[in-house]
DNA sequence: GCTATAATAT
DNA sequence: AATATTATAG
């Protein structure tokens, strides 16, 4: 291992923005041009009475990832949405909630509602559900052993990335596996390529936010929520040529751990 | 210029 | 919401 490795923590640490920097971007940053050209407004009006102080905004370079050029300052007009990114992190993200609602209830509404990333639209969970389901049928046609013809490309790196639930290619069954509990996989040793991933500050909603509606459901997604911040936290690109920008998503694990478990000591793990 | 992947259109 | 098509990044 390289002596990198020893203090990549530490720099990780240093170039945390303090608290301070991060609320304004949950609150006031997003101009009413902006909200609009979004149309974002609608959902902060419709979706979300008041039990949400979300403002929680697709701000190009809010939470999620987005490819292409390091563009600060992007004129609030001609805006168009950066093209998303869907790290490693990500998609596991995506697949626990998926794996969590069961094929039953896993279309991209509630699944972007579960992974619970600001700046993620239905649109980018649908996208990705697309390719992931194609994925999947990839995988029991001919990833089986008896290699047909459906050989797993290289281009499957993400998926790989994370273990396919096993009820996931059980079609007839579709069980809403509440049980289901991600495996953690360190991606980092598996795959070299996977240097997309950037430490960052903040992230989604709290567990709070998940109040509206039923409380049940609320203490669903805490627990959901919970078992993600469980897993190991990010990972440092070994080699940083990687790409242009950084990686914004990251999620802060331990304090929504802490936050959710405190709440909902209902039962452990 | 080709492939992989996300956005958009149906 | 699901699938097909197009656009764009790498």
């Amino acid at each position: 291992m390289r002596e990198e490795d020893s203090n990549w923590f530490s720099k990780w640490e240093e170039e945390l923005p303090s608290p301070e920097e991060l609320i304004p971007l949950s609150q006031s940053l997003i101009t009413p041009d902006l909200a609009i050209a979004f149309d974002l407004h609608r959902r902060n009006t419709e979706n979300s009475p008041q039990t949400l102080p979300q403002t929680t905004l697709p701000q190009p370079n809010s939470s999620a990832e987005f490819a292409g050029d390091s563009n600060g300052d992007e004129p609030a007009r001609t805006l168009k949405r950066p093209r998303l990114v869907w790290t490693p992190q990500l998609h596991k993200r995506f697949v626990d909630a998926v794996a969590h609602l069961g094929i039953k209830n896993a279309v991209p509404k509630t699944i972007m509602q579960l992974m619970s990333v600001d700046g993620l639209t239905r649109e980018n969970v649908a996208s990705h559900l697309q390719k992931y389901r194609l994925y999947l049928k990839r995988m029991q046609s001919g990833g089986g052993g008896s290699g047909v013809g459906g050989t797993v490309g290289e281009s499957d790196h993400l998926f790989a990335s994370s273990p396919v639930p096993p009820h996931f290619l059980l079609p007839t069954s579709r069980q809403s596996s509440d049980h289901f509990i991600p495996s953690f996989v360190p991606i980092s040793t598996q795959h070299p390529a996977a240097h997309l991933q950037q430490p960052s500050q903040f992230l989604h909603r709290q567990i709070s936010a998940a109040n509206f509606t039923s409380p049940t459901k609320a203490t669903d997604q805490a627990m959901f929520l919970a078992r993600q911040s469980q897993q190991q936290p990010v990972f440092r690109p070994a080699s940083l040529h990687v790409h242009s920008q950084v990686a914004n998503y990251t999620q802060d694990l331990e304090l929504e751990a802490k936050t959710v478990l405190t709440l909902f000591p209902t039962r452990d793990d």
